[in-house]
This record gives structure tokens, sequence and C-alpha cells, in this order.
DNA sequence: CACAGATAGATCGTACCACGATCTATCTGT
DNA sequence: ACAGATAGATCGTGGTACGATCTATCTGTG
């Protein structure tokens, strides 16, 4: 009803309403992120190293395809992190090329508790999400 | 299934899942926005505006809530906006405090070019954003 | 109607983050 | 064995949001 092939009123209010949400839950995640000492780019770094689901560890061009960033911003990324604390590298034995990227117990431990905080927030997210989705269907 | 108390690895998978299905779709919009010849913020400023359903023109104030930035970075945004045509600034006659924010013809262009790309685009992620929040639920 | 406090916006310097361009090291196919 | 491809590292740049601070305007209370 809302859109037919040009764009009503009510589709620029949907795609803005979206952006809003949007917004908000990653407004939500930089702060839980830096209440966590970290910055939200370590955050997502650590999160696609414990979300990887490839065969053996993420390697730095693994991570920048997740995160979708270019591979020498994700190298600095992970340099970062990893003089943080929260990550390790370690050249994979079959290829040197590659760095495998691997969580310290320390950003396990900072993760989880991140993670966790998400999971609830997405919930609570997940309605208005959808709705607005579905408003633009 | 998934989601007990505690974090499983099907939870981190879905929340990177998440991130990933996230980052895709703003790397396009801001891809888009570039291609279109308006930096990202600028595309977000003007459908914030486009998109604004209170009495009358929204106020810098009403962008940050909006935009969830701070009063004077969106200050700056919507300066940058309006140098480069895209949005016009005029004070309200019922409070010389606020500037009220409007599009351009330009602005106003630019963003239905722009709305309609991202009307689809955000056709074609429903399902996978949707079947990952499911995960979460 | 005057004045303190609140509100809206503007200005300045800072920090982070991603990028393009470029360089080195390692691997692979013929 | 060598050319080209691939993975990563380095350097300098630009955009964007921020904290701190300043000015201008409005509002409530005496």
């Amino acid at each position: 009803m809302s859109s037919p092939d040009p764009l009503s009123p009510g589709d620029y209010r949907a795609l803005a309403r979206f952006r809003y949400a949007l917004r908000v839950f990653l407004r939500f995640s930089e702060d839980a992120a830096r209440s966590a000492g970290v910055t939200p780019a370590h955050h997502q770094l650590m999160l696609a190293v414990k979300g990887w689901d490839g065969a053996g560890p993420p390697t730095i061009s693994d991570l920048a395809d997740r995160l979708q960033l270019k591979l020498h911003s994700t190298v600095e990324l992970v340099r970062r992190a990893a003089d943080a604390g929260l990550v390790t590298t370690a050249a994979d034995e079959a290829d040197a090329r590659r760095q495998l990227v691997a969580l310290t117990p320390h950003g396990e431990s900072i993760l989880a508790s991140l993670s966790l905080q998400h999971r609830e927030e997405l919930r609570r997210f997940r309605t208005e999400m959808v709705d607005v989705l579905d408003e633009l269907a």
C-alpha cells in the first residue's frame, strides 16, 4: 500500500524510521563497547573472530571481508586490538603470508559480556525493525 | 533453541551474521551516497529532514535527536550540507534561537534518487535481517 | 519588569578511523 | 625459475564526531 513505484511520503518516513532505529541500536552498541573499555571497532573485530564459521581461525583478509573494510584498514585495526591485548596473531604455518587471528582470554571475556547485552538489546529492537522493514515491503 | 541464558556458539554466529548484514547494507548505502555526489552523513541528514513527521520543519536539535548526534556535531553537519547546496536554514520566527532546516530542490532530487535505491536494497535485505534476528529471539 | 537559569546554537581544538597509494614478502602455475 | 598473483605492512590524508566553551535568546518567578 505504501510503495507502488514512485516514493510516497510514507516511504520517506519509513526509510527515516529505519535509519533512526539503526542509529539508536548503533549508539547503544558504541556506548556499551566504550563502557567495556574497548572501541566499537575492536568490539566488531572480536565478534567477527568469535563468530567466524570457516575451517580454522580467520585470516586478516577473512576479517576484512566480514567487516566490509579494506585489507589495510583491517591490518591496522588488528594491530591496535593486539596492542590492547584483545587478540593475538600468528603466521599460518601452511602459508606464511597469512596471519591467523584469535581472541585472548581478556578479549574473550569482554566479548562475552558485550554479547549478552547485545542479545538483549536486539530482542528489544527486533519487533520495531521488522515493523519498519515491512512498511517498505 | 539457540538462546537459553548463557551464550552459545550459535548466538555468537548469529550476532556476527547480523553485524555482517548490517555492514553490507551500510556499505551499499555509503557507496550509493558517494556515487550521488554527497557524503553518507549528508544523505542521512536529508532523509531525517524529509522523513520528519512533527509539526513544521525540524530544528537542528530535532535532527540531532533523529541522527543520534550531539547538537554541535549536527550544527556542523547542517552547515556543511548548506555549503553543498543540499539544505537551507532559516530562523524560526516564533523563537529566534531555533533554526529550521529544509531541503533545496537539488537536495530533494538527490534524496529521491537515493531513496529509490534504498527501498530496493532494503527489500532485498529484509528477509535476511529478519532471519538473523529470529535466531536471537 | 528584571534577572537567574534554561535552552538553542556556534566555535575551537582533538582523536579516531577508514581510505588511496605504495611497498615488501610469500606463494603458484607454467 | 620466473612472472604474476596474493597477503600483509606502511605512510600520509580527510572526514566526522566529540568535549569544552562561548554567545544569543527565551521563560518563570519574585
